[in-house]
DNA sequence: TTATATACTGTAAAAATATACAGTATAAAT
DNA sequence: ATTTATACTGTATATTTTTACAGTATATAA
């Protein structure tokens, strides 16, 4: 099923809570008036484009003749999924299937940037950053690290979140937690 | 909940399987097609019966502005329950609530005449007939009593099913079973 | 007897509704 | 550079739809 833009999801929505609350669908004017469009082409191409991506079916020259296919509901079941991998103990986080706690439906708007993955934060070492326990956060994979980046780091069998911070040969792994002491890796050592 | 006629009934239900088929309510004329009406009216005052009673509610001035407040389902579960009442071997079948063996919903229109509940076969008596066990049969409560008519009749302990016929002081009660014995009564005595 | 409810036909008009057309503007793809 | 899709405003019109009004007829209740 195609994907659809911001706006479609919202007229579509629109049109399944106004089936709820009246059990009979809205006509274009009324779309405009729940969405704040101001002419009832806005809602007529809008719907016209949910019919060409197969999301409502619509009886030509009957008034409310919309039909619903698929729900709003079921687009974002259907649509991105994004994996929730636990802060594992030893070895790295992986996408494999085996640690994937679950998957869940995310709205891909509502994030700035991409991301891959969801990681489950274990233990107290975020707090002064406002990340708690069992908190999700975003995680992107990628090989630029910039100073003063919030990056997930494997040091022999532990994955803990730092602050990225080098200096020439000095990196410095800063935990957000005053409880936590600085890491210093000279880089002439691995890792 | 007020009780409704054969065509509202009728039009209650067109309505409801309009709105399975098409996910959207009927218009008054799309009533009269289903229904085979020709005019629009004979839609609409249908329609304002039902609102009137409760089943339906009508958004004033819009197309298609019907829902289903009950529907026709729940009205003929709510509707005329008919009370089953087994043959006890004791006692005359009265309506009191320990005897009703349980309540069945009835469509009211499929008997002529009217009648006051069921009545559960035991026993073969009436089996000549056409009667069998746990067979329904249904039940009014008369004191005009017919020759040939169908009766339940109590004899001490016994409530039995009887076919009645009176010749001046001589009341026979025969069974419909060749295997049982016609009684005669001689209406000098009791009962 | 006179309402009142039911059960329609038939007509007509006002209001609601779908929908086409003419624009403007932006972003992404080719 | 040009198309294609998105995302609207604004206007206009044909059609759909509701709904009132005028009748006819039957049955039931007060």
């Amino acid at each position: 099923m195609k994907e659809l833009t911001k706006q479609q999801i919202k007229v579509l929505a629109c049109v399944e809570v106004y089936l709820n609350k009246t059990g009979f669908p809205p006509t274009r004017v009324e779309i405009c008036q729940e969405l704040g469009f101001k002419s009832p082409n806005a809602a007529e191409t809008h719907l016209r484009a949910l019919e060409k991506k197969g999301y409502i079916a619509i009886k030509s020259g009957s008034s409310r003749g919309i039909s619903v296919v698929k729900s709003q509901q079921e687009y974002e079941q259907s649509g991105v999924q994004i994996p929730v991998i636990g802060l594992v103990a030893a070895g790295s986080p992986t996408l494999a299937e085996e640690n994937i706690e679950k998957r869940i439906p995310c709205d891909p708007e509502i994030f700035s940037d991409n991301f891959d993955y969801f990681l489950k934060v274990k233990g107290l070492s975020m707090i002064d950053a406002g990340i708690h326990e069992d908190d999700l956060v975003a995680i992107k994979k990628t090989t630029d690290v910039k100073n003063g980046d919030l990056v997930v780091v494997r040091l022999e069998n532990e994955v803990t979140l730092k602050y990225f911070q080098k200096k020439d040969h000095l990196l410095e792994l800063i935990p957000a937690n005053k409880e936590f002491s600085t890491i210093e890796i000279d880089l002439r050592e691995e890792e």
